[in-house]
RNA sequence: GGGCGAUUAGCUCAGUUGGUUAGAGCAUUGCGUUUACAUCGCAGGGGUCACAGGUUCAAAUCCUGUAUCGCCCACCA
């Protein structure tokens, strides 16, 4: 065996392991009948993304899950992929040809889209290389994109059904517009947050006494050029006589009724409101009940049009400006205050959003949310932490429509084409489906639609006009929101359609669905429970009639050590890749689990992953340690009648740690799982095991090597999902023959090893130690002066446990000798402690410091009287010797016993001390 | 305006269905290279569990309220 360095190097090691499990193919998963099947599919990363804390603990759990899964034999899958992400990746490439000083319109469509698929080829792929350092486990051969082929056909599949049902429609709509990326935005893409802005109060006179005004108050006193009306509550006294009669838009001049609607709160501002129907939400809505003129003042880059008159050309803030200084020299300014407002910012880029008139392409929600509704109610999807199953509820029942249309180039052209030529007449064009001919339009599912405007759906262009056989046909130009992709990923990825095949794999049919779908725990951030978690189980319901996973694991947001967002703007980011290069990937991996209580956010600074590799180093030179003293080969098997009491101890401390692990695991509790690990192999293999099993290294006992690897094994086994590279180049080592560890069989808790009396007994053992080597710190004798103790109390078994542990306790507590007896006479010239129920005594030692020790020893009674003092108390109460279990009651009688003895022996050794 | 989460050691956080001496990692103090590991070992110090009430024999844990911080949702111009 080639020498082992004195500390763990990732660096050599994780790479090495990786090319090797793809090269075996060990992340391939496919139907087998015989195993059940475990899966999961990826959140698709954006192709721009590149390896953030958010991915690495998104991407660990999942690869624990999918590790630990494919050990207990299940047929584990990671589906993994790509999301084209529309506009982020349009605003890549964009910022690229800015450089250049060009715009994409300068290049037209054609043009600007190769160039975005140079750019994906070049760039997209990113992402994926660094999941793979973190050790990923998914079947790469799988990987989707989702602008492929095959899933684009799935996406047009789609639209075309729902707009067949009726779901999808166009309609005129005030949306959330962003005039940088020149785009509608849903309402999930434009979260409103806080700005620091002003309430102007406007004057506007009166058409028949211009002297008078009704005040508005706004905040965006721009829009005021298109306003068509001002609006009060009818029940307002102050306004109630003016209802109807005329005003003039001042800068404008046009002529603006007062109209009446109970929308109007008449608490804020002055109670009356301006009406600007294109350009605010609930002003559309009065527009619509109120017939008034929809004036649309706004380019759709947010420059004003032609109907803002002279302020034609100005950039709306510009305009604000000019809009406010100009009123108020006409003196229709009659006041600004600070008022803090929110606003729409687009997800992508920030920019403030307009309420925008357009038309837009919609999908209804309602019916869709229904069943979806029901299935989370039903516990067919569980949410972890439970919580989020509420925020998913109410966000459900008060679903609005979904705007699916995008004014971008890159992402799936909606599958809508117009007959120009049935659109110009289109009161005559009366053609229904049926007069489709199967032959021009093949699609397998669902005949193309044609309503009566000439608008056909279908998933291939059309040839001809279906209805007037014109070839005069154009396609929509806008493209689909991304996630009316993503929505589909749990079924899309599987080649769903099924209409063209992956020449890749052979298995990628129906059967690949019907054996892995649905899938068994989607595992992802709270952001986009509703952009995505909710929408794909919409769609899995829709489309495949049954819930996408019956699982979603909800973690946290990772945040830097201010609680910010980590975001490459502020500057705050860790990046996980360097993490790597400094720590290891396994640390990186451990740290981050270990550090994520379920479901809280997660603060991190780099320091913290310290832990994670000083763990590894741990690991490595335990195993260090045991592979340089025993041959691994030819071990005895482990005969229950041979152990000894420590063997036994830590195979019972093995055997529950097997089973704490897996339930943690079983239960979404990564956090735990990882601290249960740390602890055994730190706090109980090493600093006791192996340090018992020292003197036991020569060949004399063999079944303690037996005990010393196979507990590495299987503790390996159990680490191996949380640190892949260093569980599986121990392994190697130990095992040559044996194969990887990522298919080795998971630790099966094994019942018969535990013995929790034992682990109790052994429990008093560890404490006595302690205790003896505090008393030799405090004494401050060298390592080398050995001592004499003798330990006094217990019980009969207790005494001769800890009496059969004698030489060791000599060699961890430094003895010379070391005598366990239940009484026994008191030693001269001793100093003295209580621990576990037993007297210790230890020679003293001139150097001792006798003062210091009664000091102590005085504290710790007033500890103990205290205590004594309570739990006296709870038993004299009645009550509690009445409600109480008999059990708490039983305990605390013990334990008021137990601690009385205490408090006896110390204060005998007290006394003795004070005499000395 | 609603909803959710957090508040425990100097720092970052655990603490499962209430059970009486509240844990870890980091930091800190003292000692220490005993042939796995100084990315280490041994020992120690450090907490009225945000606050106020309540329920209970018993509360960090359950209930109510308050405060502070954070997140999400909502069309108050």
């Amino acid at each position: 065996m080639d020498e082992l360095s004195k500390q763990y190097n990732p660096k050599e090691v994780e790479d090495k392991w990786y090319s090797f499990w793809q090269a075996n193919n060990l992340f391939s998963a496919k139907p087998d009948p015989s195993k059940k099947p475990f899966s999961i599919v990826i959140p698709p990363p954006n192709i721009t993304g590149i390896l953030h804390m958010g991915h690495a603990l998104n991407n660990t759990i999942q690869d624990i899950l999918i590790r630990y899964q494919r050990m207990k034999n299940k047929e584990a899958l990671w589906m993994p992929g790509t999301d084209h992400a529309g506009i982020a990746t349009q605003n890549v490439v964009e910022r690229q040809l800015a450089k250049e000083s060009l715009k994409r319109q300068q290049l037209g469509r054609e043009k600007f889209l190769e160039m975005v698929w140079v750019w994906q080829k070049q760039y997209g792929t990113t992402i994926i290389n660094q999941l793979k350092k973190l050790g990923a486990s998914c079947d790469w051969e799988r990987t989707r994109f989702t602008l492929d082929e095959g899933y684009s056909l799935a996406v047009s599949e789609v639209f075309a059904r729902l707009y067949d049902k009726g779901l999808i429609y166009q309609g005129d709509y005030i949306i959330n517009w962003c005039p940088r990326c020149q785009t509608a935005l849903s309402d999930e893409e434009a979260p409103h947050s806080e700005l620091r802005g002003h309430l102007y109060y406007l004057k506007y006179p009166f058409k028949e006494n211009k002297r008078e005004f009704i005040v508005v108050a706004t905040t965006r006193p721009e829009t005021m050029l298109g306003d068509s009306a001002v609006a009060v509550n009818p029940k307002d006294k102050r306004y109630k006589k003016f209802i109807g009669q005329a005003l003039i838009l001042p800068l404008v001049n046009r002529e603006i009724k007062i109209i009446a609607d109970n929308m109007v709160d008449m608490k804020f501002g002055t109670g009356a409101v301006k009406v600007t129907p294109a350009h605010d939400h609930n002003d559309y809505l009065l527009g619509k009940k109120h017939d008034l003129q929809f004036i649309n003042i706004m380019q759709p880059d947010g420059i004003l049009n032609g109907n803002a008159g002279k302020y034609c050309g100005l950039d709306r803030f510009k305009a604000r400006e000019i809009v406010l200084e100009d009123l108020k020299t006409r003196g229709n300014l009659e006041k600004i205050v600070d008022y803090p407002l929110s606003a729409g910012h687009c997800y992508r880029c920030h920019t403030i959003i307009e309420p925008y008139l357009s038309k837009q392409w919609f999908v209804k929600m309602k019916p869709l949310a229904k069943p979806a509704i029901e299935a989370v109610k039903k516990g067919k999807i569980k949410f972890h932490p439970s919580r989020w199953r509420k925020v998913y509820l109410n966000w459900m029942q008060n679903i609005g429509d979904w705007c699916i249309s995008r004014q971008i180039w890159w992402g799936h052209r909606l599958p809508v084409y117009y007959c120009k030529d049935c659109l110009k007449q289109a009161n005559e064009c009366t053609v229904n489906s049926e007069q489709l001919t199967e032959k021009s339009f093949t699609v397998n599912s669902k005949q193309p639609t044609v309503n009566k405007k000439g608008i056909i759906v279908s998933k291939i262009k059309p040839e001809k006009c279906p209805n007037c056989s014109g070839s005069n046909i154009v396609q929509d130009e806008d493209v689909l929101d991304t996630w009316f992709s993503s929505w589909l990923w749990p079924f899309a990825t599987f080649g769903w359609p099924f209409e063209t095949r992956d020449e890749r794999r052979e298995t990628r049919d129906e059967e690949d669905l019907k054996y892995f779908y649905p899938t068994s725990v989607l595992v992802t951030a709270p952001e986009i429970i509703f952009f995505w978690v909710a929408r794909m189980i919409m769609a899995g319901l829709e489309f495949i009639a049954d819930v996408p996973f019956r699982n979603v694991y909800i973690h946290g947001t990772v945040r830097d050590i201010e609680g910010k967002k980590m975001s490459k703007s502020l500057g705050n980011v860790i990046d996980p890749l360097e993490i790597i290069s400094q720590f290891g990937a396994d640390a990186l991996r451990f740290s981050l689990v270990s550090i994520t209580a379920t479901g809280q956010d997660v603060f991190l600074s780099a320091e913290k992953f310290q832990m994670g590799r000083n763990f590894a180093n741990k690991i490595w030179n335990a195993s260090r340690f045991i592979l340089m003293n025993f041959k691994v080969d030819a071990l005895p098997a482990l005969k229950s009648e041979e152990l000894n009491i420590q063997e036994r101890w830590i195979l019972s401390r093995l055997n529950r740690t097997i089973k704490n692990v897996t339930a943690a695991l079983d239960n979404f509790d990564f956090n735990e799982s990882s601290k249960l690990l740390y602890e055994f192999f730190w706090h109980e293999f090493c600093d006791w095991f192996i340090e018992m099993a020292k003197d036991d290294c020569l060949p004399h006992r063999q079944i303690t090597k037996s005990v010393l690897i196979y507990c590495l094994v299987e503790f390996l086994k159990l680490l191996h999902p949380f640190m892949p590279f260093i569980s599986e180049e121990i392994f190697s080592r130990l095992s040559s023959r044996a194969g990887s560890i990522m298919i080795a069989q998971y630790p099966v808790y094994k019942k018969e090893f535990v013995d929790l009396e034992l682990e109790a007994q052994f429990d008093k053992f560890i404490s006595l130690v302690s205790r003896v080597r505090n008393l030799r710190a405090k004494l401050s004798l060298a390592p080398s002066q050995l001592i004499e103790c003798q330990i006094v109390g217990g019980a009969k078994e207790d005494c001769e446990f800890l009496q059969s542990l004698a030489n060791k306790f000599k060699i961890l507590a430094k003895s010379s000798s070391v005598t366990f007896k239940q009484s026994a006479e008191k030693p001269q010239k001793a100093i003295a402690d209580v621990e576990a129920g037993f007297s210790i005594y230890v020679p003293l030692s001139d150097l001792g410091d006798v003062v210091e020790q009664i000091k102590r020893i005085e504290k710790k009674k007033i500890e103990l009287n205290s205590l004594i003092l309570g739990i006296d108390k709870q038993l004299r109460n009645n009550e509690f010797l009445k409600k109480a279990p008999q059990e708490v009651v039983d305990a605390q009688k013990e334990k008021l016993e137990f601690n009385k003895n205490s408090l006896e022996k110390l204060k005998r050794i007290l006394d003795a001390l004070k005499a000395s």
